[in-house]
DNA sequence: TGAAAACTTTGGAGCGCTCCATAAGTCGCT
DNA sequence: AGCGACTTATGGAGCGCTCCAAAGTTTTCA
């Protein structure tokens, strides 16, 4: 009883061939006479032969496994990032393991280095890296999501807010609405969406009415921002504000008021938070396109899995519009 | 960019001491010198070394971790179990590997394989032999529960079956009753339970009235036999059914022929199933002491990895009395 | 029929560690 | 000073694989 392992050594013995024949056989080399795959396969299961995972890992110069870092399990953003990444390695043949920020390892528990220590052959970093240990990235790793610092060495995925607050304030624009105002707020993102904003009334020659410059980005700031927007224009029939809560905070407003949304004010916000669910606030919003900023990022951390020496990538996706019920035609 | 991985001996070479010494700290060894220890650890921060667990797992002969082999995690069973596992595992620093037995793999995926693939030390079976793959058992390994199959040349923790039906009968008896019917049914185990009803009866000069001898053990089967032993004995005050699900069948006859439990006859069951339980029956019952099966398996478990020569055992847990408010004293 | 081409198989090196036997350095004490 | 008894540090072997260059074997075709 409790006999040591078999290894490949003995598999090749009682098969009569050589220890690399039957790594050919364990890898599905097709170049192997059916003769000597069946004796090795025959001498695999005589002696209840499993091949050790750490050797195989060891020996092989690529473990076909990469690895996801992000913030916490409960974060929806990280599913549709997760299925975009999904897409890409389940098709190259890689294994995906995902590590939350909150691990407790034996001690320092950074998830980077655990998952280096199982030799994965790339990391995805889902999450802020001021929250990881300071560290030289000096392997294949992709960056994904608006992030307070880059990082010069790896590539980096994120999408266009740019392009969302134009997008937002084009589909006001293109449903006929002229007087239209914008919330926004503190932060770079809000700087990009509100950019993007001033763009797209520009194009048309239409003025820009700002309120909330430096201010916060949640539910009260958009129902004190719905109100000022009023004072500055008591002709606004549409109003973009930078995030979802703060457009739940101006819906809040406008039903004291009296007001109807899409019936007085066309409504859109940005992010397609739970809050603006047709079950909620059934609020039209531009939305982050996760599943292609998830195959984005795997496209390029395979890319670089491959040839590592291939120019570090920033990489803008393009967010999409949700048109739900609370904008309409003027 | 993208740089091999640092290895003990970039670390080494760094801190101007030997793989060895390094290997020492990696491993908390209390002999090194304080100077060296951060010296070390200095250059394992400046290289930011991640030892490979590929290569420890290869190296050393322990793993320090095994497995556990379950039929599903939806089985309430095995959470108990897990938790008895857990507590001796624990404390002897070893990891605990979970498997399910749905676990797809690439081809054939037997669970066992997969943990010996990952070096556990030793394996534990909280499932059917027969549905596992044929193999010989010559690693260290523990089967829980009460099985179609046993394993000659690996240990075996269950309950104590016989001294169930004991321990419920002999409740019924400690509380007064002489009239004490009992329903069973086909199988090994409700013959046991059976066999421990009958030692109790004997052993107070009591005349034993079983019922249901080779059908089925499911509710009906309660309702039927709880009907038949009135029929023997219309002075009956209290029986033990072979299971839970048995007496909630008993249960529903007393109910239908204008009864009341425990009023006008004590109920016991076995098994302490969910049905069983205060917001349902709210019925005296035996369970089995998972916890301590748990502990059993694993101390029987980290007894054979420390010395695989020992002796096979064949352990019996006793179960316990959970007394609820299906039975009162005569 | 012989040599090139194609197909199979093989031994050796090396992956990054741990463990072990041994070496080197320290110390106290005669 | 000299020597045993500790305390620390070291090189080498080996864990079980994969990969590679090279050797053997068979087939093909001039």
């Amino acid at each position: 009883m409790t006999k040591k392992r078999p290894t490949i050594y003995d598999v090749a013995q009682v098969a009569g061939v050589s220890k690399s024949l039957v790594s050919l056989v364990l890898k599905n080399d097709p170049g192997v006479s059916d003769a000597r795959r069946s004796a090795v396969l025959e001498a695999i299961q005589s002696l209840n032969y499993a091949p050790s995972q750490a050797a195989k890992l060891l020996a092989g110069n690529r473990s076909k496994s990469i690895g996801v870092v992000i913030d916490s399990y409960s974060n929806l953003w990280f599913v549709g990032i997760l299925a975009g990444i999904r897409q890409v390695f389940d098709a190259a043949g890689y294994q995906i393991a995902v590590s939350d920020l909150h691990r407790v390892g034996d001690g320092s528990n950074d998830p980077i280095d655990a998952f280096r220590a199982l030799h994965v052959d790339g990391v995805i970093i889902a999450t802020e890296p001021d929250s990881l240990k300071e560290r030289d990235y000096d392997f294949p790793g992709v960056l994904v999501g608006d992030r307070r610092r880059e990082i010069s060495t790896i590539d980096h995925v994120t999408s266009d807010d740019t392009l969302g607050g134009y997008l937002a304030t084009r589909h006001l624009i293109d449903l006929g609405h002229s007087h239209i105002g914008h919330i926004t707020g503190e932060g770079g993102t809000a700087a990009k969406r509100r950019q993007g904003y001033e763009q797209a009334m520009a194009e048309f020659g239409l003025a820009p009415r700002i309120v909330g410059q430096g201010g916060t980005t949640d539910e009260p700031a958009g129902f004190a921002g719905m109100q000022e927007l009023f004072e500055l224009d008591d002709k606004l029939t549409a109003v973009f504000a930078a995030n979802d809560y703060m457009a739940a905070g101006s819906f809040a407003y406008l039903r004291s008021k009296g007001l109807e949304m899409p019936r007085d004010v066309s409504l859109i916000g940005h992010d397609n938070s739970p809050a603006a669910s047709e079950f909620n606030l059934n609020l039209t919003t531009v939305a982050y396109d996760d599943a292609a900023i998830g195959t984005n990022a795997a496209r390029l951390l395979l890319a670089r899995i491959e040839n590592p020496a291939v120019a570090v990538e920033r990489l803008v996706v393009d967010p999409i519009l949700i048109e739900r019920g609370s904008t309409r035609s003027i």
